[in-house]
DNA sequence: CACTTATCTGGAAACGTTTCCACACATGGT
DNA sequence: ACCATGTGTGGAAACGTTTCCAGATAAGTG
């Protein structure tokens, strides 16, 4: 019934050469003779050999397999952000396992440990609500990890984001060029680093204008439609006098700009409404949406690589911080505040 | 540095049993005292030991991971297949790989072998534009597989789907209903088995309604926005006759609301259109989109209990075909025909 | 009471690798 | 001629489990 795999061993007696030669010869490593080396190549491409990865993760080597530890591969950020790990890992003959938390940090941290067990060689992950000890004990243990998209700013780990900071400030003071004042603040969870960026953003371009910052007009919520269309009603009926909305993701700006014309009122005739991230549905909202675009896919494929090398060459080297530049896409979403 | 792991042994130490011992206790096979195996439940408990998931899958056992294999993670309405399987398998102590194939089959085959090698114990996939003769090769090896979403007609294995030829006929027959005659089907790629079942059901609607079949109203290309755009367009600009759409998702669906919408013309007024999926954007179109709604993420939760139920048991048992049942969701992107 | 059968346990082989160690043989410098 | 060094190879331990086999004891059967 099961296939009968070949073996080193095999290959060994093929090739009339011990098994440590053979061993040696498919990892390059230590003295082979050419000659011998070729023999043992011949044996290998006839029986048309594999290494078990099982069996090469036990003999204290690695798994060829990398953890990736999303918040949740259903919201439309994310898939992109695995498609670029799982495209640069392909590349180097590594493979992905894939884990969603929901943002709960005790599902980030069951994950954590099961990966850990799996020997797998990486964890590449978008840091959920936990703090990230456990994360800085894998890594100080000797295990490779790099933080995608979101980081913990106590820990010292190789990352890969946006310049937040930078997005949310151009995006911000593009509405201020456009005379907005009352700008509304619509944020993801509070804890999460990108809000946390983004909202200094906000805060830096409200400052550098001279613009005094109202905290009623920040508001919080987690990072999909429905919380932006939540809060944007709410902060509606409490009639707080604002004109514009700056959201720290796509998703919670669409469902600003659906609440907006719930209620019979325009964008951006009425409102003027800034994303984050610029999904595919950014471009077909109505109007729309004007946004900050983030290299996502890119991202994904950096930390991948990152992390990639760091297994490679694991020389205890400074942790690497690389910060992507985003783009201000300007839509239909933003208009000049008419007086 | 490398955290020394606690193995079977130090547990087994302990106890003060053998390890043979404890290994029944963890795999609860075989006899053990009860006492004995209380005392060895108190000393796994106290040091903390997790089986070496390498080590148990080298010992003639199991990997505790499974294969997923999928055309595109980004595509909307994969990951929430995804998510349902990685539910289900999380549930079970098993762990998820992913791969993407691009619907190429050249991918899917070269997946199929990584999986293989690395010791999967089992794979669900949602087949590219491959016979699936390798697939089936691997079953009769011995190793389960299931299918999902898609289907090989030629393949008698284990498989999850909705059933799509009810589907596009309860949504065809809406139309009918509604006074349509000239429907314009647009599908994805024809050698998928969703594209050929759904327009399947188109035909029998029709064919049911006594309605002449008008070949020229039948569109093929891919399960994207631009497909349907772009189809859409071609046929308005040839002057092909019609007044509603019949779309083989809701991606193509959505993508034909814009084309017309972008030749000023109107949904439903002009044009009755309905999609299939009920992704979350459908609702959120304008006008929300009629479409059949399939329960994505049970398909993925079934896919995966199927495959640990045959993962566990492998009794060859005749291949079972789950087929889900589809619903019609009425919104507005459809019309009675005005005269 | 002798004999099967069920329950319980430990020893050791096996899984397929990597890696450490030891040995053999050249080579070249003194 | 001698020794350090570089090159090439095989044997065997180690990785952490599962599983098969053989004993040992207890319990039931005629």
């Amino acid at each position: 019934m099961k296939i009968a795999k070949t073996t080193i061993k095999d290959v060994a007696e093929k090739a009339q050469v011990s098994i440590s030669t053979v061993s040696r010869v498919i990892n390059n490593s230590g003295y082979v003779n050419a000659e011998t080396k070729h023999k043992v190549m011949e044996a290998i491409r006839e029986l048309d050999f594999e290494p078990n990865p099982l069996a090469k993760g036990l003999g204290g080597g690695k798994s060829n397999t990398i953890g990736l530890i999303l918040p949740d591969i259903t919201n439309l950020f994310f898939p992109s952000i695995a498609r670029g790990v799982e495209d640069a890992a392909t590349v180097q003959g590594y493979t992905v396992i894939l884990g969603n938390t929901d943002n709960v940090a005790a599902n980030e941290e069951s994950y954590l440990n099961v990966l850990e067990r799996k020997s797998v060689d990486g964890i590449i992950i978008a840091g959920s609500s936990s703090d990230g000890s456990r994360i800085q004990e894998l890594t100080t243990s000797g295990l490779p990890v790099v933080l995608v998209d979101r980081t913990f700013p106590s820990l010292t780990i190789d990352s890969v984001t946006s310049d937040n900071l930078e997005g949310a400030y151009l995006a911000v003071k593009h509405l201020v060029t456009l005379g907005h004042e009352k700008i509304l603040f619509l944020g993801g969870g509070t804890n999460i680093s990108t809000t946390q960026e983004r909202e200094q953003g906000y805060l830096k371009a409200l400052r550098e204008s001279g613009i005094p910052i109202n905290r009623n007009l920040i508001h919080y919520g987690d990072y999909r439609f429905e919380s932006g269309f939540d809060r944007l009603i709410e902060v509606l009926e409490k009639g707080l006098p604002f004109t514009a909305v700056f959201a720290a993701n796509d998703l919670i700006a669409i469902g600003a700009i659906r609440a907006i014309q719930s209620r019979n009122l325009h964008v951006p005739q009425d409102f003027s409404v800034v994303g984050f991230d610029d999904i595919f549905w950014a471009k077909l909202e109505r109007p729309p949406l004007t946004t900050v675009a983030q290299p996502i896919y890119r991202m994904g494929m950096i930390a991948c690589e990152l992390l990639l090398d760091k297994i490679k060459l694991p020389s205890q080297q400074e942790p690497r911080h690389i910060v992507l530049k985003p783009d201000l896409v300007l839509r239909q979403s933003t208009a000049a505040l008419s007086l």
